[in-house]
RNA sequence: UGGCCGAUGGUGUAACGGUAGCACAGGCGACUUUGACUCGCCUAGUCAUGGUUCGAAUCCAUGUCGGCCAGCCA
């Protein structure tokens, strides 16, 4: 079995969820286990559909089964191509390289065949071509939409049965005729309807006769059940808006719950996963599928809690009018949990991949930590990112004994995490810059940075003492003069000596200046919503931070995606926004700060 | 006064009638030319009450708390 796993170390997972398919397998109830991952194409995926993606793929790629990318497209008002293109891309970045090769998908522009609404099965559905055998061809996902001639035959063929009826009645109507939770639902008027009626008038809501709105088509099943989903649910209803699959072809469409089993059936689905919400709709899912009569084995639903976590809002909803509001720049931005901002931002895909493993899978409802994600993020970062040398907030340095065309030459580490990275050259100039708050004229206690007469190691350099402290007329520290004591540097003399404190520089002549932009949690409050209060009240203001920073001067050819560890300041990568010459770079999470937190404490 | 689902350290999870374990977070220490990484140690838990059993986180009952369900959304 492939393995560029998931974690390294990591067995393979194990959930409620992986039992039941190890049983199905062990039974012989299944074969081969095939799942599916079928977004709705009405916004950007989420850190939350990785969670699904991760738990559905992997269960295809532990059991050499399958996992079909299908799109969930029922509802023409709501869905768009711009969503269908960044589903398929995000879910590629998300598992190519680990779970590609058990991809479902179809050959593209197949499934959108004729077929007939007399209540017979279409002969023909598209066939999931896995990549290794695609030859080439050119594959697309699945589509719901793919299946209207047959969702259609399928409702002929329950309308045939007496198991679904056309229905008169207004939404207004039908709300108060369902009755609630604890109240007792009446009948439709309509609900005794001939077979022979309701096949015609389905029929000609299907020809366009009415107007949306005006009929439904509803399952017969028990309108005294406590579950409201199954006091006659509706199956279909009029929709005259253009599709952005189908086009004009249709006017009537498939309710979720129609559509998604017989979805599930016809692609050969063993394993349908959601979330826990779609609990009550199982009984629905069930009957549908039994009530058609259909061949064995049918697919069966599970249910999983849905990802939240801390300081950030999962739903679609909510995103897209974070996005719609401009509070946050597109779907993509990097402050947002969607993949596409996670991606912009510098996480890998890798890291999403452990997170989702290391939070596991269960029925009942969690607020996860966001620190699990963030020590995800940072273990991954920490193996593979080059570090470089960078400074956010300068602070000018002079080192007085060298000359002012003086260049000392020095080996800088790629990655102390891997050997095979190598070094570079860095050069050490007259004039440098330091981070501001690596200087501090009155240090407190434990502080061991740069103080005036102290001495700091500058790294892969050499030790530098402060002799004198320049100040503004308004008594701000712009300028420290120096001396640098070549002898402590690598392979000298005097190279073995040791300072408390070692601190990252740029050369000044050295050094190219870039947009950085730091990103902080988008939300003051781990719930933004707890107790139905409008997460537009705690909103962080200060999210995103843009500053200059001077980088080291192998930067200036960086290209987007790439990811560097700025040394003790944490991981940044190179933003698309960046144009040549003017590099911008996003800080994708900083490094633990040790002593941040230590004078946080007070 | 409905139905369904759930409850294990601060957080996320494991244990499938037989030693409550792991991870994150937190604390202390070692190492360190990143106050990073790594390593060592520590803190801390079975919702409650009954019952079954030699033995219960696990099975049963009742209660408590939480989630979901009244779209012609998914």
């Amino acid at each position: 079995m492939s393995d560029t796993s998931t974690s390294p170390a990591a067995p393979v997972p194990t959930d409620f969820i992986r039992e039941f398919v190890a049983a199905d397998l062990a039974t012989g109830r299944h074969r081969k286990i095939v799942t599916r991952f079928p977004p709705e194409p009405n916004g950007y995926l989420h850190i939350g559909h990785a969670k699904s993606i991760c738990l559905n793929f992997g269960i295809g790629l532990e059991n050499t089964g399958r996992c079909n990318l299908r799109m969930d497209d029922t509802n023409p008002a709501k869905e768009e191509v711009e969503y269908v293109d960044s589903i398929i891309a995000d879910v590629h970045w998300l598992i190519d390289g680990w779970a590609d090769g058990v991809l479902g998908l179809k050959l593209r522009g197949e499934g959108s065949a004729t077929g007939t609404t007399d209540g017979e099965l279409a002969a023909h559905h598209p066939a999931a071509v896995l990549p290794a055998d695609a030859a080439g061809r050119a594959l697309e996902p699945f589509f719901a939409s793919d299946y209207f001639p047959q969702l259609h035959a399928f409702a002929v063929r329950l309308i045939r049965l007496g198991k679904a009826y056309v229905c008169d009645l207004s939404a207004e109507e039908m709300e108060r005729y369902r009755g609630s939770p604890d109240r007792p639902a009446m009948d439709s008027p309509f609900r005794e309807r001939t077979v022979a009626e309701s096949l015609d008038l389905f029929a000609r809501m299907t020809a366009g006769e009415y107007a949306d709105g005006a009929r439904t088509l509803r399952a017969k099943i028990d309108m005294a059940s406590p579950n409201i989903w199954l006091r006659d649910p509706v199956l279909y209803r009029i929709r005259k808006i253009d599709h952005h699959q189908t086009g004009n072809r249709w006017c009537v469409y498939p309710m979720y719950d129609f559509a998604h089993c017989l979805s599930d059936y016809i692609e050969g689905v063993t394993h349908s996963i959601c979330t826990l919400e779609f609990e009550v709709h199982r009984p629905l899912y069930d009957w549908i599928l039994c009530n058609l009569d259909l061949p064995d084995p049918l697919p069966h639903q599970y249910e999983f809690a849905r990802l939240s976590l801390g300081y950030t809002l999962m739903s679609k909803r909510k995103l897209l009018q974070l996005v719609t509001e401009k509070i946050v720049n597109g779907w993509s931005d990097p402050r947002l949990p969607t993949l596409s901002g996670l991606r912009r931002r510098g996480v890998t895909p890798q890291a999403i991949r452990d997170f989702a493993y290391n939070i596991g899978v269960t029925k009942h409802n969690a607020l996860t930590d966001v620190a699990v994600l963030e020590k995800a993020i940072r273990d991954d970062l920490n193996r593979i990112a080059q570090r470089r040398l960078a400074v956010l907030r300068p602070l000018k340095v002079v080192l007085t004994n060298l000359g002012p065309d003086e260049v000392v030459e020095c080996s800088a580490t790629n990655n102390p995490e891997d050997p095979a990275a190598g070094t570079r050259k860095i050069l050490l100039t007259r004039e440098v810059y330091i981070e501001t708050e690596d200087f501090l004229e009155v240090p407190p206690p434990k502080y061991f940075r740069l103080r005036p007469g102290g001495e700091v190691r500058l790294k892969y350099a050499c030790i530098i003492r402060c002799d004198e402290v320049i100040k503004d007329a308004e008594g701000r520290v712009i300028e420290l003069r120096c001396f640098a004591d070549l002898t402590t540097r690598m392979g000298a003399e005097n190279s073995g000596k040791k300072v408390k404190g070692t601190i990252h520089w740029v050369s000044v002549p050295q050094s190219v200046r870039a947009e950085v932009r730091l990103y902080d949690r988008l939300f003051t409050a781990a719930e933004p919503e707890r107790d139905g209060r409008d997460f537009k009240t705690v909103l962080n203001p200060h999210s995103l931070e843009v500053l200059e920073a001077h980088l080291e001067g192998s930067l200036a050819e960086a290209v987007p995606e790439v990811r560097y560890q700025f040394e003790r300041l944490g991981y940044f990568c190179v933003d698309p926004d960046s144009r040549p010459g003017a590099l911008v770079l996003n800080r994708t999470i900083p490094l633990k700060d040790a002593w941040a937190k230590e004078t946080a404490k007070g």
